[in-house]
DNA sequence: GTTGCTGTTCTACGCGACGTAGAAAACAGC
DNA sequence: GCTGTTTTCTACGTCGCGTAGAACAGCAAC
């Protein structure tokens, strides 16, 4: 129940970075930013939605459990539940969770680490 | 391109445990497997399923890239093309990839790690 | 309070993935 | 060549996701 489509990871990717800025995001802002996004680089949202089709994505994410919605205002707000960051973590504990042999598959993952990021990995596991 | 079915990751996990023993597995052993397993407590796949579902299903993964089917011989022998712990940590890099920041998450995955998980990346990453 | 705009819910269609399997073709042994 | 086994081809039902129309609710101006 963790896999997201396309759409879904744009309006994702749209929360999360309304969630850095702390903004509290409304369909309106949403759409704005995945129009801009259009001509700019990141987020190809694109394609000029419908409005339907943003909101049914939202409500589909919120049934995940990604996203939460105030309903107090009247337009609602948007929000991710959790950081980026966070999500992915929980993803990749998702997928090793599922392996009987953790360790071994911890070993595999750390093989192909780049360096800098092996360096981080000591510098969080430190003192010992 | 990576999410496995329920029957799929069960035949996977067929094919897994005979990669372990090196074993050749044709049609034939996996349906026994299977139907055993049925009996048994691990992999559920049970229920007595077509041949041809179980062929179906060895295509598919064959196409995505996890199962390499031996055309030679008359029986066609099917096996996993990575270990399961390969396939895991490959997952795992999938996921982390697609990360802006990959040390962000690196640092929140390391967060949630048993202790005695932890002490393995110690050595894995040890001569600092 | 009726008109009109904006935001929200309901319902639905098309497509592709997956569980499931029958029909038919290819083979191997007798 | 006939028979049993294995493989291919084709297909159906369900579900997730991209997509959106139709209808409804709230609010603001008139």
């Amino acid at each position: 129940m963790a896999s997201l489509g396309e759409l879904e990871r744009a309006v994702m990717d749209l929360l999360w970075a309304g969630r850095e800025a702390a903004t509290a995001n409304t369909l309106r802002d949403l759409l704005a930013q995945s129009t801009v996004a259009q001509g700019g680089a990141a987020g190809h949202v694109g394609k000029d939605l419908a409005v339907t089709t943003v909101l049914t994505v939202l409500s589909r994410l919120e049934k995940k459990g990604l996203v939460e919605r105030e309903r107090g205002m009247r337009p609602h707000r948007y929000q991710a539940v959790s950081s980026r960051e966070d999500h992915t973590a929980e993803l990749m504990h998702e997928v090793l969770g599922s392996a009987p042999d953790r360790e071994a598959v911890l070993a595999r993952f750390i093989g192909s680490v780049t360096e800098s990021e092996a360096e981080t990995l000591r510098k969080l596991l430190g003192h010992s």
